[in-house]
DNA sequence: CTGTTAGCGCATTCAA
DNA sequence: TTGAATGCGCTAACAG
């Protein structure tokens, strides 16, 4: 392998002044400068990062913990981290912990021993405090993505959660629904159990009684057999809509609505959290929509500012709006607009 | 940040001695390495694994290649290539180069900085065989996924393009289709010229001539404002069915028949390579199915192999099948079944 | 402007 | 079974 020492010798200098060269440090005579750089591209001198790294204490890599690399949604955060993260210099090492805590666990302990700069973590559940803690005492600076995890103070990027699922509910009991169901993802993700405030907030602001029975906690991931629709299905005054805790689980619903040949929105109208791919064939879900490329960029934003200290001591809270798309997933009951 | 000589100073041994413990290489005593063992707990050790990289001159790190981490298919390459990357031991540095030789190129140049062990990589275009070459010259092995670049020998893991394509066309013209239009990726990528061998092939093995007409050069990412389609629409006998170069193509192709009224599959059959989320929700198209996750998981174990030199010197060429699903975005012309 | 010294944390080699 | 010496490739701090 070339090291500065081979590029060293070739231009008659001290590793020293090839350092510096690389780096742009120090002062050097603009002959030596180009004498060095010609021979490094002789060469193919590529610098050892492992070896600066040891060096500078610090890597260059910035670490993305996502909870679905399936779903678009992480995609997209995924792409809008990379490109933040490539233009302010950093790499990216994706892990996938599958919502799984076992598999997170793994990822934190690579991320510790790879010593990343910092992590952008989307936590895969409540359970998740002690992962961040591990990483807390490690003094490796993290901000959390998406999911806040309770008793884990930090930088957090997070959609509005609340207003978003108010606005959705609202939009049905605009339409006409009384009857509201709420599908829901795992109540140990926080973003769960701030939809359900929502849904709550819009039942209350409009008058209508919260019925436990219209609210089914499933998971952002599996919709399961079915089994629990049939549940809302066979109630003496069954829900005329459903609102989706998240895209995943609004695709698994229509699925399992269609098996039993009841259209939608004709006979049950369906809204979910977040956008599906789905929607660039066929504009059909009414969604609200969180930008997910904002989620990643700002995401690495925050870390890199903490990284370096150019922010305030205080945790930084970003709250991203979301937005309410009405498609025709939804219509009055009976089917009409 | 603690280190071995922490551990070897609070345990009363040498650093080397733990260094023993952690690796479980030579001779020590049970209750050497209980007691160094526990210690490493109470301090919190993690091993820095860019020391370690310096000396051993390996990171455990694989770097994968892909031109969009949007397409479903590749999400699903890269499940499959993390999952079996963790499972023998190594960490996964993603990719993204949008189908851009310009990011390609920071990618190849950030893999050579961090000293990966191998790459997977899935080319942008012929034209990356350079990129393919600095890799090489490196000494970091590096396996093609997906695509094939001219000139460059190497371990490969590819999909019937040739056959999967042929498939599809024959399904059409068993329906009675005569005038079928490709859409297609640039013929840059060598998928794509495949894709037109198989066109071709079936073409000729049912004794239909070849229109160029009919065959259109686009590229796999986006596609475009549908002057393509409309040139094809104009045709004095328009095409019954379009076999679409991949999944993104017959979205985009979708999108743009409804927007011109054209029914598929009554007014126009469309069939396309690789699966897409959206059959999840409605089994509609008629595709060719690669087994993506397969492409991640060979790919990884290729690499390994080549990286610990447990295999043959010759280049291991490995194909997986395609499969023909039909579902109903193809029918007889005019749409009858 | 350029070079010398030292050490980042670890594993290999060889000696005890 | 254990340990001392050495160096991986690089840069910070300082000296010339």
């Amino acid at each position: 392998m070339v090291t500065i020492y081979d590029i060293a010798k070739k231009a008659n200098v001290s590793a020293m002044t090839v350092s510096k060269v690389i780096n742009n440090t120090g002062k050097i005579s603009d002959k030596t400068r180009a004498k060095v750089k010609q021979i490094m591209e002789e060469m193919n001198y590529v610098p050892n990062s492992m070896a600066r790294g040891l060096v500078t204490q610090e890597t260059k890599i910035l670490s993305l913990l996502i909870p679905d690399i399936t779903n678009p949604f992480f995609t997209t955060v995924a792409r809008g981290a990379e490109d933040a993260a490539m233009r302010l210099g950093y790499k990216l090492l994706f892990g996938n912990s599958d919502e799984s805590l076992a598999k997170e666990k793994e990822y934190v302990d690579m991320v510790l021993s790879t010593r990343v700069d910092g992590v952008l973590f989307s936590a895969a559940s409540d359970e998740s405090g002690p992962h961040l803690q591990t990483l807390r005492r490690h003094g490796i600076p993290f901000v959390l993505l998406d999911r806040e995890v309770p008793g884990v103070e930090s930088d957090t990027v997070s959609g509005d959660n609340k207003e978003g699922a108010r606005k959705l509910v609202e939009h049905l009991i605009a339409l006409g629904h009384r009857r509201i169901a709420l599908v829901n993802g795992s109540l140990a993700v926080s973003t769960a159990r701030e939809r359900l405030a929502g849904y709550k907030d819009a039942l209350k602001l409009n008058d209508i009684p919260l019925d436990e029975n219209l609210v089914l906690e499933m998971n952002y991931k599996y919709f399961g057999d079915g089994e629990a629709l049939d549940k809302l299905l066979r109630l003496d005054s069954p829900p005329t809509a459903v609102f989706a805790g998240n895209n995943f689980i609004a695709l698994g619903l229509i699925r399992k609505l269609r098996e039993r040949g009841i259209r939608v929105p004709e006979d049950m109208s369906v809204v979910c959290f977040d956008e599906l791919d789905v929607s660039v064939l066929d504009p059909f879900f009414t969604v609200v929509s969180q930008p997910a490329y904002q989620f990643g960029e700002m995401g690495v934003r925050l870390l890199v500012e903490r990284i370096k200290g150019t922010t305030t001591p205080e945790w930084k809270k970003i709250m991203l709006p979301s937005e309410l798309i009405v498609r025709s997933s939804s219509a009055a009951p009976g089917g009409n607009k």
